[in-house]
RNA sequence: GGGAGUUUAGCUCAGCUGGUUCAGAGCAUCUGCCUUACAAGCAGAGGGUCGGCGGUUCGAUCCCGUCAACUCCCACCA
């Protein structure tokens, strides 16, 4: 079969995933003979689409898995989806409101069948592409954080909880996401620094204006005016000369003229603005905290939606930015601002709509976090749960000792139902269904008096209106995948939980990572997984990181198309270092490309050999059964190197590894050393030019070339099907095939090999400096004791390109003089020499190896060193100072002769 | 304000328990090559006081201190 000048990625690609796919290769089952090994993937959103993070996320998931398949692992790794409750509700108002249609006009049930639908058609596109990558996910186990059994077993942990007494409900500040009109837990909320102004605006003390007074005024310091309607104190400190004379006084809330008290406490930092500070109980944590100690008044001037609420009294219906403006000018234009300074200040911002948070007094669901994390955190620090990079240990540790707690309710209605109810008294149970709610409630609240209450049908029960966190679904992806909690003890939980290896974003640690030990600990009394990689965040060349807002982020699936899997995979890795960020750069796909390219030619090269017999190379007397010998070697003791730089997740040394042992040693040095002869024109018969390569070359080099390919497998998973199937013909196929164990490699041939890699670098390198032509002809002498190229001088000779090579007891007079180690090749050329040049490189050479020789000698001779080095650092020195000593006789002879 | 990390060739990074035949790789640069697979290639080369300063040590890119620059996380100072 003629081969294509080039892989073609498209087809091969079709071909080998539908294959892998019917073949059943990525499907695990539960198998007692045989060791798991499992992953979960961190389901993406159902909204999402595949960017650059997933993309680098799941090819390290892959290379792990694919790896694991063929070291003999029963390899299990789960895909999935998660409901995304905020991002998805928003997609689909979106949705609604380009159909015309308001989510105010619908009922929930209308709402979610819309939902659903959306999810039915949109979902999921992300697993789709993820085949495309090559990932080898076991479909049939695809899981979505709302399916049924999901969805009950949410409702079941969340009432479990509730009856442990870890879930209570409580009217406490939380983060308001004003446009999504939800409650959000700490960690959805980003810290943003941002430029604004610091307003001085003064209170008027009593009498109030309208009484005839407004002469005296105390002064406070906020960055936000539109608050000031809903101050209800001033506060400053005991300690502040200045304010002494105004405890227990009042003051009037400028335009509104309400009368609020001025308080004293510690609080107050004397040293900022004026030292007074305005108290608004109802939309800052800390004013809160003030209100609640000194009994104020809380007064919500902000609507849900972030505009002016009645209680307000001004700006009623105004969005709160607007009246900021329009505050300030108004106060200004009556005599209340003192001035404004230019000030930066941090904000909340809400992590999905992007907008400024308020601090809101509302009635939430909280998990309580203190208990749960315990076990969670020592986990971590035992390293019975290991981190990669370690560095994550310690924000862990730092976030776990400081946990707090968690609100885990969202006014969404896309998402698990907080599966509470309550009478019209707002007394409430906690309960699967309405049915076994109501039995509580009797049970609860017993009728006390039969003319209030006659009987629980007539107790009118409803659900709460609230969904929970994304993430308290999430938390229980480990075992619910599994259906660890739906049904409990079955085989898979308990053949594949714990699982082996998550891999995920940094950014995710608290939101995901933390909970799932905390919900593994919880309920299955053991870790959810032994080690977590955590990958660096992609960013573009300019080191910006990626986004849709930027437009930095590249289409991934153009990527595919125009450079496939395999080079994308291969870009992303190559430039992803551990434990770092790394910068995404098309050039990187390009790299990938060239190196399927060379890869796919050295498979044509093998492909144009004629196989025969010939006598001498397979009984060891003629050279390539050196290169065989030496090529086993170098794989064995790359093999070995691998293992360590996976065992320490150094996925993209280990590429490196691998791209240097095909391109260089393989292609570079192996295959040009075996490369047969050209065919000389003169005897070649009937057959033409054809090369004739051994037989028992040729078998070894197809395995290796196999072996290789199966290295590369699990970074470029379908060039090296592909190609594994071209070398010869197969029953099997490279996914599944199983490593060979390696050997502790023979460091005499490996150094032997080396040698040879030198001199024959050293000889080319004397041509390029004396400028002979590749092509002129040249002889070679060489000098040296021993016999030790005595089976590889046809190779050195070719790959020289020398007429012929000879040994010699003596130095050649005119010749060029290439010293290596203690070996010297004398090279005859007919190109005349500039023995000056000689000389002088001679000469530096001679000058290094003086300067190296002393600066031994001198550690030798410290008698502190002798004393204190290792036994095994001298005898190292003393061998350098012999070497050292011998090559500069060598050189120095040769110099001789130049004279 | 607290904590973590980074600083090695023009760029992106290796350098895993201190020992100059280890200061390295890939890109990029330069030189020479259309040599029987590959110009998406081949053969070579140049390039770094290992952020600054001090200390420990016989010896420091590697350990300690300090300063500087950058990055990230956490945190209720309006």
């Amino acid at each position: 079969m003629e081969l294509s000048r080039n892989f073609e990625h498209v087809d091969a690609e079709k071909k080998w995933y539908q294959h892998w796919l019917d073949k059943g290769y990525f499907h695990s089952e539960p198998d007692s003979t045989k060791e798991p090994y499992t992953i979960v993937i961190p389901p993406p959103n159902v909204t999402g689409v595949l960017h650059m993070g997933h993309c680098l996320n799941n090819t390290i998931q892959d290379i792990l898995a694919r790896r694991a398949r063929m070291m003999g692992k029963n390899t299990c790794w789960v895909p999935g989806t998660d409901h995304a409750s905020i991002a998805t509700e928003a997609k689909v108002v979106q949705m609604l409101r380009e159909q015309g249609i308001a989510k105010s006009s619908l009922s929930r049930e209308e709402f979610l069948k819309y939902a659903w639908e959306w999810k039915d058609k949109y979902g999921g596109i992300i697993l789709q592409q993820l085949k495309k990558l090559g990932c080898s996910l076991d479909w049939e186990r695809t899981s979505f954080t709302m399916d049924p059994h999901y969805y009950d077993t949410v409702i079941n942990i969340f009432i479990d909880l509730y009856k442990k007494g870890k879930i209570y409900r409580g009217k406490r500040m939380i983060n308001w996401d004003p446009r999504a009109k939800t409650a959000l837990s700490d960690e959805e909320v980003i810290r943003k620094e941002v430029n604004g102004k610091l307003y001085f605006i003064r209170y008027s003390l009593p009498p109030s204006p309208s009484e005839g007074g407004g002469d005296e005024f105390i002064t406070i310091a906020t960055v936000r005016p539109e608050t000031i309607l809903g101050d209800t104190a001033i506060a400053v400190n005991p300690k502040d000369e200045r304010y002494k004379h105004l405890h227990g006084k009042f003051a009037y809330v400028p335009l509104i003229e309400r009368r609020i008290p001025i308080i004293a406490d510690e609080y107050v930092d004397m040293e900022f603005g004026t030292g007074a500070l305005k108290v608004t109980p109802a939309h800052d944590k800390n004013d809160y905290q003030l209100g609640e100690k000194h009994g104020l008044e809380v007064i919500d001037t902000f609507n849900e939606d972030g505009t002016m609420s009645e209680a307000a009294q001004l700006y009623i219906g105004e969005d709160r930015f607007a009246v900021r403006k329009k505050i300030v000018t108004e106060l200004e234009s009556k005599g209340h601002l003192v001035k404004t300074e230019d000030y930066t200040s941090q904000v909340g911002f809400s992590e999905r709509t992007d907008v400024p948070i308020e601090d809101r007094l509302s009635m939430q669901w909280w998990v309580s976090m203190k208990k749960l994390s315990t076990p969670a955190l020592q986990a971590v620090i035992d390293e019975e749960i290991k981190f990669y990079p370690v560095k994550f240990r310690n924000l862990y540790r730092n976030w776990m000792e400081n946990i707090r707690d968690w609100c885990i309710s969202r006014q969404l209605w896309w998402g698990h139902r907080i599966p509470a109810w309550y009478d019209r008294e707002g007394n409430f149970v906690v309960a699967k269904n309405e049915a076994e709610a109501k039995a509580l409630y009797d049970k609860q609240w017993p009728p006390p008096n039969p003319l209030q209450r006659r009987g629980s049908d007539d107790v009118k029960l409803t659900q709460d209106e609230d969904v929970m966190d994304t993430w308290f679904s999430s938390w229980l992806w480990p075992i619910e995948v599994f259906k660890g909690f739906s049904e409990p003890g079955n085989k898979d939980i308990n053949y594949y939980y714990p699982t082996n290896t998550l891999v995920t974003a940094p950014e995710i640690i608290f939101f995901w990572v933390a909970r799932m030990i905390m919900a593994g600990f919880e309920y299955k009394k053991e870790k959810p997984f032994s080690e977590v990689y955590f990958t660096g965040i992609v960013r573009d060349k300019q080191g910006r990181k990626m986004s849709k807002q930027l437009g930095n982020s590249p289409d991934l699936l153009a990527l595919i198309d125009k450079y496939g899997a395999d080079s994308v995979r291969f870009g992303i890795m190559i430039a992803s270092p551990a434990g770092n960020d790394l910068l995404w750069d098309d050039a990187s796909n390009e790299q990938g490309l060239f190196f399927t390219n060379k890869i796919w030619n050295a498979l044509k090269l093998v492909r144009m050999w004629a196989v025969r017999t010939v006598p001498g190379y397979s009984d060891g007397r003629r050279d390539p059964n050196f290169v065989v010998d030496w090529f086993e070697q170098r794989l064995n003791e790359v093999k070995l190197e691998l293992e360590a730089q996976f065992k320490e997740f150094r996925l993209s040394e280990a590429l490196k590894t691998i791209y240097s042992l095909i391109w260089d040693d393989f292609c570079s040095w192996y295959l040009e050393w075996i490369k047969p002869p050209l065919a000389d024109p003169r005897t070649a018969s009937g057959s033409g030019s054809e090369q004739v390569i051994d037989s028992f070359v040729y078998k070894r080099t197809l395995e290796f070339f196999e072996e290789l390919m199966q290295l590369l497998h699990p970074f470029m998973p379908f060039v090296t099907e592909e190609i594994y199937h071209l070398l010869q013909q197969r029953e099997d196929d490279i996914v599944v095939k199983q490593y060979t164990a390696a050997t502790t490699p023979d460091a005499q041939i490996l150094s032997h090999g080396s040698l040879l890699k030198e001199v024959i670098t050293a000889i080319r390198d004397a041509r390029n400096k004396n400028h002979v032509k590749p092509r002129d002809p040249i002889l070679v002498h060489i000098q040296s004791t021993g016999n030790k190229y005595d089976k590889i001088t046809s190779i050195l000779q070719k790959q020289v390109n020398a007429e012929a090579v000879f040994f010699t007891e003596t130095a050649i007079p005119n010749s060029i003089t290439v010293v290596v180690q203690k070996d010297k090749f004398y090279i005859e050329t007919t190109t005349p020499l500039d023995t000056a040049s000689q000389k002088e490189q001679l000469l530096k050479e001679l000058d290094y190896l003086k300067g190296f020789l002393v600066s031994v000698e001198k550690k030798l001779s410290n008698e502190k060193f002798v004393k204190n080095a290792k036994a095994e650092v001298i005898e190292a020195e003393r061998k350098k100072k012999s070497d050292a000593e011998e090559k500069i006789k060598i050189i120095e002879e040769s110099l001789k002769m130049k004279d």
